[in-house]
This record gives C-alpha cells, structure tokens and sequence, in this order.
DNA sequence: TCCGAAAACCGGCCTGACCAATTGCATTCA
DNA sequence: TGAATGCAATTGGTCAGGCCGGTTTTCGGA
C-alpha cells in the first residue's frame, strides 16, 4: 500500500481513494456508497473528515447524496476530469494545426491595427523568452490566444484556450515540446512573424496557411524529438543485451 | 435577507453565497478570506459547516487554503463556471462550422467502410427524429460526433464534443435551434447526406465543403428565426405604445 | 535599528452528541 | 391473504468544544 503520500489534507487522500474504487468499476452507477460511519471506521478517519471527501466528490458531481439513505454513484470519473489524459502531444498539435488555422482565417477579416501591433510586440517576447534558458512558453501562449481572441467569437477563443490548457496538463506533450523548442529558436521566431505578416494582410487563406505552416514545423520538431528519444532508447537497449551476452561469449 | 432558500444543505447554501460575494467583485484574486471560526459566527452556522464550503470552492479551484494562514482567492468565478454563457448561438455555429469542417476533412482520409454504413444509418435516424413532434437532437449530435471519432485524433473529438455540451447548455441556443428546426426538416436530411456521401469519396477538401455548406445552412436557419423573433417583439413593443398612448389621444 | 522568541491566530482533525429524513420490517386491519 | 400503518433502526445534517501543529504578528532585548 502507498500510505498516503502526503501534502494534502486527510480529506484529498480519501476523495482520491474514493475515486479511484469508482474508476475502479467496484461501484456501478447508482450504487450506494458505504455509509460516512462505516467508511470512517474502515478508513480510520473521523466523520467530518469523510462527510468532506463526499462533498469534494459531490461538487464534482461523481456522487450525490440523499439524506436519510445514503451516497450514491452519479457517473464515474472519466477523461473529463483528466483533460488530457490519453491525448499524445502529436494529436493535440494536429488539433491544433486544423483549429487555430481556421482561428487564423476568422482573426484575418477581423484584426485591428492595435492587434497587429499586440502580435508584433509578442513575436519579439517569443524570441527572448525562447533565448532565455529554460524559458517559459508564457509569449508564445499569448500570441496564439491574441489571434484566438481577434475572431471575435468567444467560443472559438475558448476553444483554442482549452487545447493550450490541455497542452499544460500533459506532461509527456510538455516533455516533448521543451525538448523540440530548444534545437529550434530562429525557425520558430520566423514562423510567428509570417503568421502576422499574413494577418497584416487580411487575407484568411494566407493567415490560415501561415498558422498551419508553423504548427506543421511544430510537428516536424515533435517528430525529430521523438526519433532521437527512440533511438536513444534503443541505444541503451542494445546496450543492455550487449552486456547480458557478453559473458556467455567470453 | 434571502433567507435560505432550503432544501439544499446548509454547506451548498453557503458556498453559493460566498461564491456570490467573489462574483461581486468584494475581493480580488489573492485575497484572504475571512477565517473559518469568522465566518462560523458572521453566517451562524458551525466550523465544520464553514469547512465544508470551503472545500466546496476549493474543488473548484476558486480558493486556496493555507494551513496556518488562510483561504486565499485564487481566481473568481466566471465564464468558466457556466460553459456556454455569454456565448450566443451564432458564435457556437460559426466556430462549428470551422472547426467541424475540418474535422470531417480529416475523418475523409481515415474513416473506414463501416463507419460510413453507420453514418447512412444516421442519417436516416435524423429524418426519422425530425418527423416526430418534439423530436430530440440526438442522432444528429451522434451522427456529427461520429464523423468527429472517425478522424482518429482524441484531442480533435474531445474538441468537438464540447462544443456539443456547450451547445446544451446554452438555453438561448437550444431555443434557436429548436425553432430552425421546426421549419427545414428536408434540407437538413439532404445536407447530412451529402455530407456522407463527401466523405465516401475520401476526399477532404469536398467532405469540408460539404460540412461547412451544412452548417452555414444552420446559420441562415438560426439568422431566420432571430429575425421572426426580433420583428414578434418589435411588433409587442408597438402596441404597447399604442396602447399606452391610446389614452392621451382619446 | 534589527533580530529572535513568544504570543496570537489559523487551519487540520477528532470526539461525542442530537436532530430529521428515510427506509425496512413487523404489526394490524380490511 | 394482502395492503396499509406505525415504529424502530439506519443514515445524513449539524453543532459544540477541544487539541494539535503551522503561520503570522508583535514586542522586547541586543
């Protein structure tokens, strides 16, 4: 058993265990939880301590509880409460490509001129930010959300926001990106300022293939990066076999 | 005093109203809030009371408890709280008709033999739903995110899928569309299947075409109904005046 | 003036208790 | 025999009070 890794309150370490007997498939939906005493005995915890794991469980809305009968199953946790989970970083630039391309297009029948000049002034931070050593991603988040933003359509802008909050909560997409945007600094920097020249432009088939361009570039990099991680791996494999054997050949 | 509405437990009562007190702007992102033994006694309710609450904004991620210190906010409740709100119809159908386009362009190049046999079967489900009196969206948004899936990219169908979820939620737009619905039963059933019949073809560029012609179709239909709506109230305001001022001219 | 220790404050968690809603079972009545 | 009723056990809802350990503030000494 991994007691408990701590850092968070009591009541976080239970609503996860309790999460995770639902993912579990332990409980099926409709299912009546033990009830608060009964789980604060076999959970040596005290009622309060289970009453709140259920209500972090409840605001979730994985259970819900009636009064006088018991917790019960609503759903149970799914992708929707790992965004990101199971989303490799070449599907989510793919996503991105077609998406923020077709953003593109809209944001070039709609930028202002003081847009424009936000984009220029952003461009810039991306080539300092990706200088600067272990630099954030912080500039080239914002640039790419100006031109979500200039469509003046607020659910495409959500949209867009939502695959860079996706790209935050998957690590192994984050692990590769870094990887890729330090080989790259100059090519990456040419490539925003394209997407604006096009946007300067007000031509939505060019803005639209500026954007695919760059986040075409961005999956050659992924590419790249995964290659040298596969050969790498394959390297130390070989490695260890040619370890193992060399004994039986000596 | 709004005294309590009941019927909810005392915790969801007072979560509502602290979360009304961030809405209203009365503390800044950063802010502590009052502590917990405080707000026992200024909202006459217990401390475990007042916990629970907190943990209720705390899953949220609207606070931030410190041990020893505090609850601090950490963002305010917002659009993000209410997917959907304040994103108007026409806006949720445009960044469709974007971004579904290209998905039905990727799904051209990976779908398979048997989705298409699926996708016909669909499409006869959606005449069949759109004869019936009160008939649900449901094969349409299966048919739709069907077309998402066969692309084989999970970020592209998660993308897709919460447009759907947000299109549910958003009262105005279900109004709408229920309303465009009513009146264009066959041309929808066409538009679907000139979409499968684009996607047969494995052609991308058509199957986008196909898409985008369907759901701009949408957006006339809902362009159609806003004005019917919009001259009904024109018409309503009118003879208010007229009734109004009926008695000054008399 | 600066620094460190004590005190005040704060959340974390527990015990024990009582109330109200629900539910299941046994009793009772038709 | 079957349905209606009433009671008791179970369950969540909430409270009071208390102790602990971490954080912040304060104040006196260097």
């Amino acid at each position: 058993m991994n007691e408990t890794q701590n850092q968070d309150r009591l009541y976080q370490d239970l609503a996860r265990r309790l999460m995770g007997e639902l993912a579990s498939g332990r409980y099926a939906v409709g299912d009546r939880l033990p009830a608060e005493r009964e789980l604060s005995l076999t959970h040596a915890v005290s009622r309060p301590t289970v009453r709140e794991a259920i209500i972090a469980l409840e605001v979730q809305g994985l259970v819900e509880v009636r009064v006088g009968s018991g917790a019960y199953v609503r759903r149970l946790p799914g992708r929707d409460d790992i965004p990101g989970f199971g989303i490799t970083a070449f599907e989510l630039t793919e996503a991105r490509m077609m998406f923020e391309g077709e953003a593109a297009a809209l944001a070039a029948s709609q930028i202002s001129d003081e847009e424009l000049g936000q984009l220029d002034q952003l461009v810039q931070d991306i080539a300092a930010e990706n200088q600067a050593p272990g630099g954030s991603e912080q500039a080239d988040r914002a640039f790419h959300l100006a031109i979500a933003r200039a469509g003046r359509n607020t659910a495409v802008f959500n949209t867009i926001e939502a695959l860079w909050n996706l790209r935050a909560n998957s690590p192994e997409s984050a692990l590769l990106h870094a990887k890729a945007r330090t080989a790259n600094v100059k090519p990456v920097v040419e490539e925003h300022a394209a997407i604006v020249a096009a946007l300067r432009t007000r031509d939505p088939a060019a803005a639209r293939a500026a954007m695919r361009a760059h986040l075409a570039a961005v999956l050659d990099y992924l590419l790249f990066a995964t290659e040298e991680q596969a050969i790498a791996a394959a390297r130390r494999e070989i490695d260890a076999k040619r370890r193992r054997y060399a004994g039986t050949a000596g």
